[in-house]
RNA sequence: GGGGGAGCGCCGGAGUUGGAGAGCCGGGCCGGUCUGUAAAAUCGGUGCCUCGUGCUGAGUGAGUUCGAAUCUCACCUCCCCCA
C-alpha cells in the first residue's frame, strides 16, 4: 500500500482535502491515518495560529504527530524524521494507510526519504558557536569553514554557518553533497500530490484564513504561549511576533511570502503530481487524487 | 477667489537646483538555495526590446541651452494655509 503525501502552500486546504480523501478511502474499506508534517503544528498551544486540525476534524480523521511538543520545548527536523518513520512504519504494519500531510518541505522529505541527518550537537557547543557568531559576525566563521563546505553556503547565512561550524568543531563530517534531499529513493512507496491554485485565489484564501485565526482567538493564544515561555522554535511560527504586537497585516504578508517558499519546494520535488484546485472545493480535490491513485503513478 | 508646496517606473520615502539614472532606502510582488533551528535562515529579480549594455523615461506641452529631472512659460493633478 502506497503512502499518500499531500503538500502545497499554506491555506491551500491540505487538511480539508486529507479528511475528504480519508472518507473516500474508508468507503473502500481502508482505515487511513493522517501523519502531520508541519513544523509548527507539532506544538501544543499553537493550534489556532498553525491551522492545526480542530477536534472536530480530528474526529473525522485521526492525526498523528500533532500538538505533542510542549510550547517551551525545542523541536527539530531530525527528531521529526525519527518519529515520522516510526509512525509510518507502524501504520503500514497495521495495514492502515498513512496520509502524510503538511506544509514543511524539509519535514516532508524527511518523512518520505532516509536523509541520514547529522546528529544533534550539545547545547554548550551550540551556545559557544552562537556567542562566536554574535561577536565576530557570520563572514568570519564562514571563512574558517573547510572549502568543500563553504562553497555552498552564503557568508550571510547565519543558521547554516552556525550549524556547519558546530559539526566541524565536534569532528562530525557534514554532508558534502545535498543530492540526498531530492532523492527519488524513498523509504516506502509513496504517491506525492501537490495542491496548486491561481495566485489571486491563494492570496484571498490566505487573507481569509488569517482573519479567521484572529477571530478564533489567535492573539490570545500567542500571548498565552509567550507567557508560558515559548521556545525559540515555537516562536518561529509565522504570526507569533506579528500578533504579539498586534500587526495582522504583517502576518498576512509573511504568510504570502511563506507560500512562495513552499511553492519553490513543491516545484522541485521529484514525482510530485500537481492538482490545480482553482475554483474547486476540497471534495473535488480528494476525488481527483483518488482517481489518479487508481490510474497509477505519474498518470 | 488668494498664497504656498509637491508631481518619475507596483507603492511609500530620501536625494539631485544645469553635465543626468532606468539610481538609492523601505515595502509589495516574483524567482532561487535548502540534510537535527526549516512557518527558520539566506540570495537574486522587478520600464521596454531583437538582451546590446541597446531603447524609452522625471505630471503634460512648449521654451532657454552644447546639454534640462534641475532654469523659464502655460496647462493638469494632489496637498497645506488664507478667504
Amino acid at each position: 500500500m502506497d503512502v499518500i503525501a499531500i503538500f502545497g502552500p499554506t491555506a491551500a486546504g491540505k487538511t480539508g482535502v486529507a479528511i475528504e480523501l480519508a472518507e473516500l478511502l474508508r468507503e473502500r474499506g481502508e482505515d487511513p491515518v493522517a501523519v502531520n508534517c508541519d513544523s509548527i503544528q507539532v506544538y501544543e498551544g499553537l493550534e489556532i495560529l498553525s491551522g492545526a486540525a480542530t477536534p472536530d476534524e480530528r474526529a473525522r480523521l485521526e492525526h498523528r504527530l500533532l500538538g505533542f511538543v510542549a510550547i517551551d520545548g525545542e523541536f527539530s527536523a531530525g527528531r521529526y524524521a525519527q518519529l515520522a518513520h516510526a509512525e509510518i512504519d507502524q501504520l503500514l504494519a497495521e495495514g492502515r494507510r498513512p496520509i502524510v500531510v503538511g506544509g514543511t518541505g524539509l519535514y516532508l522529505r524527511a518523512a518520505l526519504a532516509e536523509l541520514e541527518m547529522r546528529p544533534q550537537v550539545p547545547s554548550e557547543v551550540r551556545a559557544a558557536v552562537e556567542a562566536d557568531l554574535a561577536e565576530r559576525g557570520p563572514a568570519a566563521l564562514h571563512a574558517e569553514l573547510p572549502d568543500e563546505l563553504r562553497s555552498g553556503v552564503h557568508p550571510n547565512d547565519r543558521k547554516r554557518i552556525a550549524r556547519l561550524t558546530e559539526l566541524v568543531r565536534l569532528g562530525i563530517a557534514p554532508h558534502a553533497s545535498s543530492e540526498g534531499l531530492w532523492t527519488e529513493n524513498l523509504r516506502v512507496p509513496a504517491r506525492l500530490f501537490g495542491i496548486t491554485l491561481e495566485r489571486d485565489e491563494l492570496h484571498a484564501r490566505i487573507n481569509a484564513r488569517v482573519d479567521a485565526m484572529v477571530a478564533a482567538g489567535a492573539i490570545d493564544e500567542v500571548k498565552r504561549a509567550d507567557a508560558a515561555g515559548a521556545s525559540r522554535t515555537a516562536r518561529a511560527a509565522i504570526g507569533f511576533e506579528e500578533l504579539l504586537r498586534g500587526d495582522v497585516e504583517a502576518m498576512r504578508s509573511a504568510q504570502r511570502a511563506f507560500a512562495r517558499r513552499q511553492l519553490t519546494w513543491m516545484r522541485k520535488m521529484p514525482h510530485v503530481e500537481l492538482v490545480d484546485r482553482t475554483g474547486r472545493d476540497d471534495a473535488w480535490v480528494a476525488r481527483e487524487i483518488l482517481a489518479r491513485l487508481d490510474r497509477g503513478p505519474d498518470s
